[in-house]
DNA sequence: CGGGATCCCTTCGGATACTG
DNA sequence: CAGTATCCGAAGGGATCCCG
């Protein structure tokens, strides 16, 4: 991401309007726990229950709402396997997986800038 | 970034854990407006009054509370001119201007998808 | 097991008024 | 101009109970 600095910032800076690509991507990716979930299935789909053991077990509520939102978005698809017990999987979609750009340069940013609050 | 698709997808699923990369990300860009004064800032130093016009204007409250945690976070820095009228000029530090990476993955997710809401 | 429903507390963010 | 202070409504997110 060293290559091209200039040509990012250029583009970026072209693009400082409301709607823009950035507000859309938020739009998206809204909050801690969105992220956290595109992250956990970037590595495959997952159960309900995976999901929310890999997350700190925020609530069920939250992890719901989460998922439903990014279902509407067309970021991931959940599948029933109408068993007993019943079985719920939660895969990325197409567009889904392309958000893996993005979640890398944030790894790699988190990486390499450590927490640094007196 | 299609370049190294599947090693990226490696150190993401490695990256699976409490504390990681992305989630120190997080931390800092925490929320929608918080992304945005950075990618505002991107294109150089910014004057208050020039931050709260580009947003679509939230409240002096919401970007004043999101300026001083980026600054905090040593994202940004603060510089007070001590004239009358009293001028306050915003920058990014190194560590800021190294979130342009971020962004620009953002930028470009953004404008490739379109939202698709029904 | 994977939720849906409900309750409730906390935080976010907008509006307004005032100050150095 | 760039805040600070205060109030307030909306949204986020946790806990609990129940159901198919």
């Amino acid at each position: 991401m060293e290559t091209n600095g200039a040509e990012q910032l250029k583009r970026l800076a072209a693009a400082r309007r409301r709607g823009c690509g950035v507000e859309r991507t938020l739009a998206v990716l809204d909050g801690k726990w969105t992220t956290l979930i595109v992250r956990e299935l970037l590595s495959g789909p997952k159960r309900f229950g995976e999901i929310r053991a890999a997350l700190d077990s925020p609530s069920a509520k939250t992890i719901t709402d989460r998922l439903r939102a990014l279902e509407h978005q067309r970021i991931i698809t959940r599948t029933v396997y109408p068993e007993i017990p019943p079985r719920v999987v939660y895969e990325l979609t197409g567009d889904g997986h392309s958000l893996a750009g993005i979640l890398y340069e944030m790894l790699i940013w988190g990486e390499e800038h450590p927490v640094s609050e007196p």
